[in-house]
DNA sequence: TTCAGGAATGAAAACGTTTACATTCGGTTG
DNA sequence: CAACCGAATGTAAACGTTTTCATTCCTGAA
C-alpha cells in the first residue's frame, strides 16, 4: 500500500508538504504542488480515510438507517439523500430492511464513531430506542417518524395536507358521500390521512363521510369495495388511505361491473407507479420522495455544521393531488398527460 | 466523546483490557470483561471506527457504485447486497445516479481507501476507465457488464438463457410464428436477449421469427405493436425484449381491439411489479435481482479474504419463467396464483 | 549592512485503537 | 521450598494523516 510518505520520498519533500498540496492549501508553490502531484498520480496514491479521519474527527460519512421499504419509495429516498450528499461532498452508509428493533439497534449501534450524522426512518424506533443506541453527541434527522418526547429535528411527510387537498378535490367535482377506507390501526402516516380527509369534509356543509377499516393491503381494499357495493346507499366518491387499497377496491367494482368513474369516483394516495397504469388511471396524492430524503440530508448537513444542540423543529414536505381518470376527469386524446395541482 | 481509555479509568483496567473484552478475546476474566462492559455501557461508549480501522487495516465496509437505477429493480439490488453484507458484519456505503463518466470516476475514487472492496455496475465503465480509476489492490466484482480485456470477477444476470426458456414456452404453447420486440442498439442485455430467441427459434422446425426495433420505451412498444396490426400477416405471439415494451405493445393491441391472449400471445423481460396488474396479467421473464446483488457480495468477500490475484471468474443468474394470462396461458379461480418454471 | 517580517517548508505531536511483548501473580511440580 | 509455567493484565509501539510550531530563506526597509 503507498502511503503519503511514499508520496513525499519521491516528490523529495516532506509528509506536510505533501499533505498542504493534496489539499488545497495556498501557501504552496505552483512548481511543488505539480511535482507532488505528479508523484501522487505516478504512485496512485489514494490517502487513506480512516488515518485521515482519526486526525481531522471527520469521516465525511453520513448513515441512513432504513426500514423494510420497496420499490419506488426505496430508490427515490435513496436517490434524494445520495444527491445531496455527493453535493457536499458525503459518503453514504446505507443499512436497510431490519425486521426488528434488535436489529437496527445493532445497525443504529454501528454506524456510530463511522459517520458524522444519521438519517433515521424505521417503525421500530421509539423515543425510548432512541435514548439508548443513539449518543446525543451524533446529529441526527429522522424521517417520517415523531417519536413523543423526544427532541430531535425532523422531516415528515404532509399526509394531513395531502388528504385534505385531495378531499377538497372530490368536493370540487361534486361528490358529496364520500366514504374512507382506513389504514392500519396506529399507523401515524395512515392516522394523519384520515385526520385531513374528516376535518374537510366536516368543514363543508352538505357532505357526509363513512369509514371502512383496511390495513394498506390490496386484499383489504378488495373487501372494502365488496362491503361498499352491498351497502345500502352507495357514496359518490371512495378515498383509500393507500394506492394499493384503492387498486384492490378498483378490481371489486370493476369484477361487478360497476363503472368507475361515472358510477363512482375512485382515490388513493402515494402515486406508487402501477397508479398510472389502472383503468382507469388512478387519481392520487403525489409525495416527492427524493424530495424527502434531499431535504432531511440538507438538514442533517446543518446539524453537523452548527455545533449547536439540535433544534427539534419539524419540516413538512408537501404532496401534490395527481388528477387521472378515476375521479370523473376526463384525460385528454392522448391519455397520457395528467394534471397536477401542488398543495397550498 | 468517550474513548477507550476513559472505559479504562472506569472499569480500572488497561486499555489493552478492554479491546481485548470488547473484541470477545479469550483470556479475560470474567469478571473484568463484565466490569468493563457495564463500564462502557455506563459512559455509552462507541469505539471510533476510523482508529480501529487504522491499526487493522480493514475498514468493515464495501462500496457499490450504481447507475441511474429506477424502482424495483434499484431496492432489490440494495436489499440483496445489504443483507449479505451485513451478515459479513460489513457496512454498505452507495454511491448511485452517475450520470456521466467523470462523475463515476470521482465516486469510485472517492471510495477507495475507505472501503475493502468495491461492487460497480455502470454504464459508463470500460476497461480503460477502470485500468485508471481503480488501484489493482482493490479487490472488485463487476455486475451485469464485462468490459473487454479487463480481468474481474463479474456477476451476470443469464439473460441469454431467460429469453430461450420463454422462447421454449412460446413454442411448447404452440405458437410458431413469433415476433421479437428488440432493445436499444449496443445494449448488452438486449442483444444477448435476442440471440437466446433467435437461437431457439433456429433449433424449432416449422417455427418463424421477425423482428421490430425498440429502445426498452413504452412508446417503442407501442409503436411496434401498430405495425405489427397493419402488417399483411400477424404473428401468433409477439416476445418483447422487456415489459415496458411489452405493456405499450398491449396498449396498441388494447386500443385496436385485439384480444390477448386470444388472438395473439404476448410475452417480456424483467417481471417489473406492474407486470401483474396489467390486462391481462403479462408473462413475462423474473430475474431474481436480490440474489444477484447477493452473489456479487458473497463473491467479493472471497475475494477480500483470500488475498489471492482475483480470477476473472463468470457467475451467471438463472432467470424463471413466470407464467400470467397474456400468452394463452388461463389463470385459475383465484386469478392471482402464478406458476414459476426455473430455467433450466 | 542589519534586521524585521513574511513565505515556504520541515519536524514532530496528536488522534484512538490493536497487538506484540513484558510483567505480575498464583499454583504446580520437582 | 525453589523453580517454573501459564493465565491475566499492563506497557508501549505502530498505523497514516493533519496541523501546530519551528526553521529556513528571501525581500525590503531602516
Amino acid at each position: 500500500m503507498v502511503t503519503i510518505k511514499d508520496v513525499a520520498r519521491e516528490a523529495k519533500v516532506s509528509v506536510a508538504t505533501v499533505s498542504r498540496a493534496l489539499n488545497g492549501s495556498a501557501d504552496v508553490t505552483p512548481a511543488t504542488r505539480a511535482r507532488i502531484e505528479r508523484a501522487a498520480a505516478r504512485l496512485r496514491y489514494v490517502p487513506m480515510g480512516a488515518a485521515r479521519s482519526l486526525v481531522t474527527r471527520r469521516t465525511q460519512a453520513v448513515g441512513a438507517l432504513l426500514p423494510d421499504l420497496f420499490g419506488e419509495f426505496f430508490s427515490e429516498l435513496i436517490r434524494g439523500i445520495d444527491l445531496a450528499a455527493r453535493a457536499h461532498g458525503l459518503h453514504l452508509l446505507v443499512s436497510s430492511s431490519h425486521g426488528d428493533a434488535d436489529e437496527a439497534a445493532v445497525a443504529l449501534r454501528a454506524m456510530q464513531g463511522r459517520v458524522d450524522g444519521v438519517l433515521i426512518m424505521s417503525p421500530h424506533v421509539d423515543a425510548a430506542f432512541l435514548r439508548k443506541h443513539l449518543a446525543d453527541s451524533v446529529p441526527a434527522v429522522l424521517l417520517d417518524s415523531a417519536p413523543r418526547g423526544y427532541r430531535r429535528p425532523h422531516v415528515n411527510i404532509d399526509n394531513e395536507g395531502g388528504a385534505r387537498a385531495m378531499t377538497r378535490h372530490l368536493l370540487a367535482l361534486g361528490h358529496r358521500h364520500i366514504a374512507f377506507i382506513e389504514g392500519p390501526e396506529g399507523n401515524r402516516d395512515a392516522r394523519e390521512r384520515r385526520r385531513g380527509f374528516e376535518q374537510t369534509i366536516a368543514g363543508k356543509g352538505g357532505a357526509s363521510a363513512c369509514y371502512l377499516g383496511g390495513d394498506y393491503s390490496e386484499d383489504s381494499g378488495f373487501r372494502a369495495g365488496r362491503a361498499l357495493l352491498a351497502a345500502r346507499k352507495r357514496p359518490d366518491a371512495v378515498f383509500a388511505a393507500n394506492d394499493m387499497m384503492a387498486i384492490g377496491c378498483l378490481s371489486a367494482f370493476n369484477e361487478a361491473g360497476v363503472r368507475v368513474p361515472d358510477e363512482i369516483a375512485l382515490a388513493g394516495f402515494d402515486d406508487i407507479p402501477i397508479a398510472r397504469y389502472t383503468h382507469p388511471p388512478l387519481t392520487t396524492v403525489h409525495v416527492r420522495i427524493a424530495q424527502l430524503g434531499h431535504a432531511a440530508l440538507e438538514r442533517l448537513v446543518v446539524q453537523m455544521q452548527t455545533l449547536e444542540t439540535p433544534e427539534a423543529d419539524v419540516t413538512t414536505m408537501p404532496c401534490e393531488v395527481v388528477v387521472r381518470a378515476s375521479c370523473g376527469f376526463r384525460a385528454n386524446a392522448t391519455g397520457r398527460q395528467e394534471d397536477i395541482h401542488t398543495q397550498t
